[in-house]
DNA sequence: CTCCTGACTCAGC
DNA sequence: GGCTGAGCCAGGA
């Protein structure tokens, strides 16, 4: 298990160089997409693995078209900093999100990730 | 074309 | 210790 190392990471400007134009949407939906199962994230930090933390806010905007795009995006999994499902409210029904994340083993209480901090899944130590 | 909002986060008061 | 403001990018009116 790796310790929480990433405090003050410098800001690399990580171009992937070689993809196509994609989009912070594209990119977006390509790491909420590498979630594995029974895991959760947080917008921050599939905003700072694409560099900008600062552009969270694009993640969640992002996941509106979540559903929309094929394959599907699991935004269910992604969740605010706190653990709170925050987006919970646009998946169409409320319940909606927390029944998938219960579904796949992940507890949820007061509309918050139990042992979030357990089940965080972060995706700079996963893709890199 | 311009303005504003939006599922976040951090820093300041 | 809680709330407010500012920053980010993109899309819609």
């Amino acid at each position: 298990m790796k310790k929480k190392a990433i405090k003050k990471e410098k800001l690399k400007t990580v171009r992937p160089s070689g993809k196509k134009e994609e989009s912070f949407f594209e990119l977006v939906y390509e790491v909420a997409r590498q979630i594995p199962k029974g895991r959760v994230t947080s917008y921050g930090a599939i905003a700072a693995c694409l560099g900008t933390r600062l552009s969270a806010r694009m993640v969640g905007w992002a996941m509106n078209g979540a559903g929309k795009v094929k394959p599907k995006v699991p935004a269910h999994r992604v969740v605010n900093r706190n653990g709170m499902l925050s987006g919970k409210h646009h998946f169409g029904e409320p319940d909606l999100m927390q029944r998938l994340l219960e579904k796949e083993g992940i507890k949820i209480e007061d509309d918050t990730v139990v042992e979030f901090k357990k089940l965080f899944w972060d995706p700079g130590a996963a893709l890199f």
